[in-house]
DNA sequence: TTGTACGCGTTATCAA
DNA sequence: TTGATAACGCGTACAA
């Protein structure tokens, strides 16, 4: 067993050099009452002896970790990594550092993970929740003690807290609308979790478009599942099974839209975007990979998770955590390519 | 301004049940020397109180703080998080907790990252190196200080540590062997960054199985890049652009290998597999998702995440870390799909 | 410009 | 079975 745990510390610099921990304390974060040799002379010795500070005594010491906490479904969803990467951006550039946990969409993981968030004392938390969750006490002890808590994407009303979100309801209306334009008759959906706000609205939208162009919506063409590659395929043996078929779909992620096309590839009497058409959502690098090429909505993920950062750290420095609780919400485009362009 | 870090400590749990804190300490942890009904009295004021415990405390005082570090490139390749999902389930079972950060394959992100993790004491270390990292200085504080500190998939033979690798020579064996075996007679190469291993030995053995079935390696047949989809797009422009030209090619990625495919597709000239054969590396979801699908290599992702998360977690715990430091190999398979078949 | 003394919240040690 | 005390490493009010 070797040496561990034989970390140096600001008093061996101290020591080393003749002064008091203090003063090695305040040279090394440049603080002005140290004179300018000291500073040199203490830096210097710092670096020589290897002395790497200590977060967690600094942390507990300020009550303040420079980190911020990010919990989503799955890291490897082109979204989520997206909005990630734009949390990171701004918190790196204002010194903070990012962890990143995922619930794989399993509520007791959630409820662990924010746990673990908060009693490492990360400084602010952003949330993009898991499909099965349902209560919210989880995060009573970032609400009842302040803490910045922005929820992104997959939000809850349940929750007076700030919110990043893009407009569902509108971008379900614009694509199932483009269906309906290119002449299909008879339009489907693949449906998420109804608990997320997100999916309610998206179906919410598809309804609304349907009867505003005066098609009676009609639940036997809704499938429900967790919108998985396989569940899109699945949905398409069901709804392209029955007797009352739908001759399109607008499915709630790009993911069951590419399940969904495989299933209906090797049927002979299918070919899209002729007889069936297609359309996803989330603009997934696979809706352009994928042939026919997907029709799908896009959204600027980069851009949610910098505002979501923003927001974070505005709420950290500021003293502005006393404001009313905002939701930001971000617009999306229709993105037409092959799989939908019957005309 | 409202009430901020007004967190309840065990003093303030020790103070309403008029014991002492060090008896709330231990009958919180299920200590033996605490009676009964005191542990179900402290449990149950905690509660009602609200108390959580700071992990920031009890990092500083244990030198301990549970959690693993784990810096990847990027979290959205598919290889990746499934090393990560095998790397949390591990941990977690554990009672660890696993904080991800992406170094963008970029050296000063990296240094930043693990610097931040040691910082903040993280119990063990998991890397997988940036592209661009050619130096290892940064290890420095883990080494020396006797952190358990792994190397997964993208390693370097710099540090001695221990390592989790897949055989990247035999596997491009195979799957240049493969090429050849299916008729194709001038294979070229979407190679990696020389300085990681892993690409070196994915070109070498590429080379070899040239040389053993009597071929040339032709150095104009061989493009080097970051092999990212737009990589793969333009080695296919360069390569098939030469008068002399490839009728194949082994891709060191997936990635590179369909933006080759998307080249190749729009050349009246070729179709694959018939007159140009293609082969990835990595068993992406993509790669049975394009047209036609992609034979490739398949790595146990989540087992080399599973085996390094056990290998840190065997050195933070038992007292092993004298020992020699081990490579870990794990085999690949080859999935032979359509985009090689010309036979 | 520098130093002294204390506290952040927890746990290990020693004593009762 | 329980308690008093010190210490983990750092930052800050106060003093010099």
């Amino acid at each position: 067993m070797k040496n561990r745990n034989k970390n140096i510390t600001i008093y061996d610099v101290a020591h080393a050099l003749s002064v008091s921990a203090t003063t090695v304390s305040r040279a090394l974060k440049d603080h002005h009452s140290i004179g300018k040799d000291t500073k040199k002379k203490v830096k210097k010795m710092a670096l020589a002896m290897g002395y790497e500070p200590n977060a967690i005594a600094s942390g507990l010491r300020k009550k303040k970790t420079h980190t911020i906490g990010v919990l989503v479904s799955q890291i490897n969803r082109p979204f989520i990594s997206s909005l990630i990467s734009g949390i990171e951006e701004v918190a790196n550039k204002n010194k903070y550092h990012v962890f990143i946990t995922q619930s794989h969409d399993s509520y007791e993981k959630e409820v662990e993970d924010i746990k673990a968030f908060y009693n490492n004392r990360v400084d602010g938390l952003i949330v993009s929740l898991a499909m099965e969750t349902k209560k919210y006490d989880h995060f009573l002890p970032f609400l009842k003690n302040n803490y910045p808590l922005v929820f992104a994407d997959r939000v809850t009303y349940e929750i007076e807290t700030d919110k990043i979100v893009v407009d569902n309801f509108e971008a379900a209306f614009k694509a199932t609308s483009h269906l309906i334009q290119q002449g299909y008759k008879r339009i489907g959906h693949l449906a998420g979790a109804q608990q997320r706000h997100m999916y309610k609205k998206r179906l919410d939208g598809y309804t609304a478009a349907l009867i505003k162009h005066g098609i009676q919506p009609e639940e036997s063409l809704i499938y429900y599942s967790n919108l998985s590659q396989q569940e899109g395929w699945n949905g398409a043996k069901l709804l392209l099974g029955q007797t009352v078929k739908p001759d399109a779909v607008f499915a709630a992620n790009d993911t069951s839209a590419v399940g969904f096309m495989q299933y209906a590839e090797q049927l002979t009497n299918y070919s899209i975007p002729h007889n069936l058409g297609v359309v996803g959502f989330n603009n997934d690098p696979i809706s352009s990979i994928v042939r026919p090429k997907l029709t799908t909505i896009n959204h600027p993920a980069m851009e949610m998770g910098k505002k979501a950062a923003e927001l974070v750290l505005t709420k950290i420095s500021g003293n502005s955590y006393t404001t009313i609780p905002q939701t930001i919400t971000f617009n999306t485009d229709l993105i037409i390519r092959e799989s939908s362009m019957k005309k």
